[in-house]
DNA sequence: CTGTTAGCGCCTTCAA
DNA sequence: TTGAAGGCGCTAACAG
């Protein structure tokens, strides 16, 4: 059966030998004009080009993929798709994966740390490499994952004891830093709204707010979580050891927490004050503004990518220090009430 | 050379012939069991299985998609990645395609219709289907990218003269209770600042906005776009026309739109009153709380993914009803201040 | 510089 | 129920 030549995207991809015969040329040769790797006479490869045009060929991907071993893909891995912070660190690194001719496969892993382990297994069957962004599963589930593929790189987890990739903000100083700001105001009875147990960036901000009783300001631990329902849900809790100020363990938390001292009447910073981290886009507009922690998301996402880059070109990449983060002093934070 | 059988995951992917050979039996049983899709004797079946865990073997995604010419994934173009408007979009449809076995290539527009051409071609090498978020490309692209691929869905943009299957709000009656909402606050004149002008739902938005002169409410157009710089940026032409309220086209632009009304000086609603669209997240948290329109973004998702199923099944979808949005009245809009 | 050919890993008839 | 074998579309030697 003769195969059809038919027209540019009409049922069934365009192969390369569909382009091959309309050239007049083998495949091989039509291989080469497309990945520009060998050299052809110049007037083949003007021959292929426009037969390639006229047909709209494109390569297939996964023929690709199977022939060299490279996907020119990799995937993602974040704990929630629908939180803002995530989002810039996501651009950023897809502009420069795009940029080296690699495309992001996105896996939302719903907060749930074994889904984050499955994901990761599922995504190695077709991607070249992995980036976890803010994991909270095990270090055991972490050694095997870099067990079994040749490019994991982490994003705000420097755990000890695992030797992968990573790059990450000066949690604890940061939040020292927060500290030291009430501190200063006049604080010293406060409440922290925590972040996810299993968070490398939660327990180290958690690391510093207890560090901060050391001068003098003593923090009540509530359990939160990353969410603006869990700020909200965990004012109440935070309330009860009557702090002049509640810390939040991310601006989203902190979302959560206005919502409900508005509702229980309660002012901003009139009657206590609040503070958020990673000054995502939206904490300026807040009411009142956010106090808050400002991360360099953007270089998160581009260094991530550098790391992964350098793990596909086989190098060891050195270690990448501990990227620095500077506290926003905005409307939400003032001296406590004095009675 | 013979074959090293090596154990799970050191150097080079575990193929189904390691899995095979452990298994002692053919591939084709080894390919059979994993696909569940023929009756394999019991006990093979189990062999198979326990040889495949101990190797930690993973179909390789590139070899399927070849073989059997489906490689479920689904591309997803958005205009910009770091606009929270699509997360829930992206987060529900993806939800939605997990579970059934698919997987979301995401590609990021920057903004630049020419760029979604681009990347739809781009994507189709290794996708099975494609969807469109918001697309600003011409009429004549879209076609285009409709004849290059069995399945296109088109998510906000419902023009007329392209036959894709589309789920969007009613932008034109939403933004029309907008308006009504702020005539019957007693507004006369009012600025609106537009959307990208090659967005369908702007343009709808727009005729919302023309249409209510019919009503005597007047609104002078300005150009702004969908960020919040693009609001920020529009405010000061906005207020040449005195107007005591401007519209915006998404919440984004509303939110830049209030930073600069709080520089100079403006009170919202005082002085004057503003409207968002969309209803994000942070919406209720503005500095006052945001009067919008809310759009069921979840939705908006999971249908899209339904379109993607059912066109991937080869049916022709029946086209489906615009969805509706409705009013959320907050604090930022109230009386025009009369003098 | 160009063509032929042997796989890449898997699925899927076709026989047994 | 099982195995053998031919492709899927492409790349990469290897000849010429």
């Amino acid at each position: 059966m003769p195969r059809a030549s038919s027209p540019a995207g009409r049922k069934g991809r365009v192969t390369i030998h569909q382009v091959a015969d309309a050239a007049g040329v083998s495949i091989a040769t039509v291989s080469r004009v497309m990945s520009r790797t060998e050299s052809v006479s110049p007037e083949l490869a003007e021959r292929v080009r426009q037969a390639a045009a006229a047909l709209g060929y494109q390569p297939s991907a996964a023929a690709q993929g199977l022939a060299t071993g490279v996907n020119r893909t990799v995937g993602v891995i974040v704990p929630n798709l629908a939180n803002p912070y995530f989002y810039d660190i996501i651009k950023a690194m897809n502009a420069s994966a795009v940029a080296d001719g690699y495309r992001m496969l996105i896996a939302d892993a719903n907060e749930d740390p074994s889904e984050e382990v499955t994901l990761g297994r599922e995504l190695l069957r077709q991607v070249d490499a992995l980036v976890l962004v803010s994991p909270r599963m095990s270090v055991e589930a972490l050694r095997e994952l870099e067990h079994e593929s040749p490019a994991v790189v982490l994003v705000n987890r420097a755990s000890i004891g695992v030797g992968l990739p990573t790059i990450s903000i000066e949690n604890l100083g940061a939040m020292l830093e927060v500290a030291g700001h009430l501190a200063k105001l006049g604080h010293r009875g406060i409440a922290y709204l925590a972040g996810p147990a299993q968070s490398w960036q939660a327990q180290e901000r958690l690391r510093a707010i207890n560090q901060a009783a050391a001068f003098g300001l003593h923090a009540a631990i509530v359990p939160a979580g990353a969410t603006i329902a869990a700020g909200y849900a965990a004012v109440d809790a935070a309330l009860g050891s009557d702090p002049t100020a509640l810390v939040c363990f991310s601006d989203l938390v902190a979302f959560g927490a206005l919502a409900r001292l508005h509702e229980l009447g309660l002012q901003v910073p009139g009657d206590i004050s609040l503070t958020g981290f990673d000054d995502i886009a939206f904490a300026r507009y807040a009411k009142p503004a956010l106090t808050t922690v400002a991360t360099p998301l953007q270089e998160i996402g581009s260094k991530a990518w550098q790391l992964v880059a350098s793990l596909l070109r086989h190098e060891r990449p050195a270690p990448l220090p501990l990227l620095p983060a500077r506290l926003i002093i905005r409307e939400s934070t003032g001296a406590p009430r004095t009675e």
